[in-house]
DNA sequence: CATTCGTGAAGACGAAT
DNA sequence: ATTCGATTTCACGAATG
């Protein structure tokens, strides 16, 4: 893609092992909902937004894209000497840093701008500089935590599979907790995690708790405790995860042909109004993808679909017959 | 024989008090 | 903080192909 692009080095690192990670996920999102230009969380229409750079949905709000101007350079350097002359301007800017890459770093080598070696007093004063500018940087409490937590949402979203721009509204919405302050008394972790886990189903790629969880270090109460307490205090409009969701994951992991996938989604279309009321969308989302193959004569079995979904039997024979009711009178609702 | 379906007890969760 | 109602899960056996 760009790997001949100059970006710091931590930053090539990030990308590196992320982009494999991500691979399939960052190609869906990009060949199916950009494509049809909808919204991946209610289905409007996305609208691009020229001044500020931004795509969002013109029904919810929803902000698909952002930046989409390319912080990267326009040349490419073969060799360091190239980088050197080429470049004209710092890393790119990310809000994947805690400072959004913006600070300013004094080098470690003891040269002057002409590359002459530096006076015993003069060393000792850049020493002190140093130290001073490192001090400024990470200033306050805010910032470490900001830091570390970050380096967190990082870890967990790629150990997810989860795109870039999940972890860049990760990062959004953990800055404005910090900003409310909402951390005291509150584990990094635990709200690191809260926001990846809100973050992901905001951008139409969500995970289960018990996914998330499972990468997470703290455990699944005091993450779901947390989230909760993050969605209530920054009013966090999040709808309850659609289920349409979850069926290009699951269909992909099973095998499933891509006609029985859109039956699926067929399914869940029409049973969505039927069948809203406090059920897992997880296990809707199993149950038409266990119901989908029977349709087109494919072989699956629910222990099969539920050993992927980590939704028990029992719960998809429910939401599939609760699917079928729903596919043969679709309006009857009084 | 494997798979599916139905049942009741038990645990987990959210909401209300 | 506790209790209540609904949902999900577990364990089992019967039915189906």
């Amino acid at each position: 893609m760009n790997d001949t692009r100059t970006k710091p080095d931590t930053d090539r690192e990030r990308t590196d092992t992320a982009e494999r990670a991500t691979a399939n996920e960052a190609a869906e999102t990009t060949e199916t909902e950009r494509a049809t230009q909808t919204c991946p969380e209610c289905g409007g229409q996305l609208v691009t937004d020229e001044e500020h750079g931004e795509t969002v949905c013109s029904a919810c709000g929803l902000v698909v894209e952002e930046d989409e101007i390319d912080p990267g350079p326009e040349w490419r350097a073969f060799d360091p000497g190239e980088k050197a002359e080429k470049s004209r301007v710092g890393a790119p800017t990310t809000t994947m840093m805690h400072d959004k890459g913006l600070s300013t770093n004094i080098g470690w080598q003891n040269k002057d701008a002409h590359g002459n070696t530096l006076s015993g007093r003069q060393r000792q004063k850049m020493q002190r500089l140093r130290k001073w500018n490192e001090r400024f940087r990470t200033r306050d409490s805010q910032e470490r935590n900001l830091k570390q937590a970050l380096g967190e949402i990082e870890r967990m979203a790629s150990a997810l599979g989860l795109p870039e721009t999940v972890r860049e509204t990760a990062s959004v919405i953990y800055r404005r907790a910090l900003d409310e302050d909402l951390l005291p008394g509150r584990s990094i972790e635990g709200v690191s995690t809260a926001t990846l886990y809100g973050a992901a189903c905001q951008t139409g790629t969500p995970r289960s708790i018990d996914e998330v969880a499972a990468v997470s270090r703290i455990d699944a109460m005091e993450f779901k405790r947390t989230y909760r307490y993050i969605v209530r205090e920054l009013n966090l409009k999040i709808e309850p995860a659609d289920p349409v969701s979850y069926v290009s994951r699951f269909a992909s992991e099973l095998d499933i042909s891509d006609e029985a996938e859109r039956r699926a989604l067929a399914l869940l279309e029409s049973a969505e109004d039927a069948i809203t009321s406090g059920k897992s969308p997880v296990g809707l989302a199993a149950a038409a993808v266990y119901a989908a193959p029977r349709l087109t004569n494919e072989k699956i079995t629910q222990s099969e679909v539920s050993e992927v979904t980590d939704i028990s039997e029992v719960t998809i024979r429910n939401r599939y017959q609760e699917l079928l009711e729903a596919e043969e009178q679709p309006q009857a609702v009084a």
